[in-house]
DNA sequence: ATGTATGCAAAACATTTGCACCTGG
DNA sequence: CCAGGTGCAAATGTTTTGCATACAT
């Protein structure tokens, strides 16, 4: 069950939590808003409210189960933390969203904090375009 | 004068667009939230109102006059645009901002979108880190 | 003149917080 | 039992919008 992944990051396991967790677990596409977890668990006929998903999401983000994403900048995404970092592509038609990895922007990246002076800790990168069905 | 850039643009000279633009061009550091902007109008005793701020902001990125960013998520900053495109460093302790740009980076990206079968039309890049002041 | 821009206040939206009650260990 | 978690509603912060008035051309 997904009671040890609670314990394992630190959280009291709650029905709430145990929820979300496995709202996030099954979802597909794998990108969620908070609204998004919201509906899914009054489609299942829980008696959450919005802002416990706030909080749960907060607790899963610090205890790094989860990773926020923020695409076009004004809505939170978020997503099962698969301990790989990687980056995203989101079509701007549909709102597919793809993930990537080059080892070589990773590197490059690097190299231009370290030529800036800066101390990198993290980074975002979306990719914004036209997936392959939105092309035609 | 800046009458020109605005007749350019597309946009009627107006008192705001013009006040706005002075800021935007006088600005140091160059990247500022509507906030920040509107507060300028402030001290400068102007009589314009944070809607106009936003709605000049908005006018002025569509028509190419400035870059949205969106840092940290929750606030947009705009940028006077320089017309060549780049990508930003920001400094997760004192909020300095510097810019890059990569043509590796670029290429890069480019050849990740066509594998994913993507048609890019732009991207977000932001470093976070901390800067050369902030690392004693 | 006339269509567009502005100012104000109210609305919208995503997210956070205060507080009394409930619950897991 | 008791600290921590939850639900609700109200607060927050940012950005948008409706509408009557003012302005640029």
């Amino acid at each position: 069950m997904q009671d040890q992944e609670l314990r394992a990051a630190g959280l009291k396991v709650t029905l709430p939590r145990l929820k979300v967790l496995k709202i996030l677990e099954q979802a597909n596409p794998r990108h969620l808003t908070a609204e998004d977890v919201y509906k899914k668990l009054l489609e299942q006929g829980e008696e959450i409210g919005p802002a416990t998903v706030y909080r749960v999401l907060t607790q899963f983000e610090e205890a790094g189960l989860v990773d926020r994403l923020n695409f076009d900048g004004n809505r939170a995404v978020y997503e099962l933390s698969t301990g790989e970092h990687h980056d995203h592509l989101v079509c701007l038609s549909c709102g597919t969203v793809s993930e990537f990895y080059d080892d070589l922007i990773e590197t490059r990246q690097q190299h231009v904090a370290e030529q800036h002076g800066f101390l990198l800790k993290e980074h975002d990168h979306i990719i914004y375009g036209l997936c392959q069905n939105c092309q035609s």
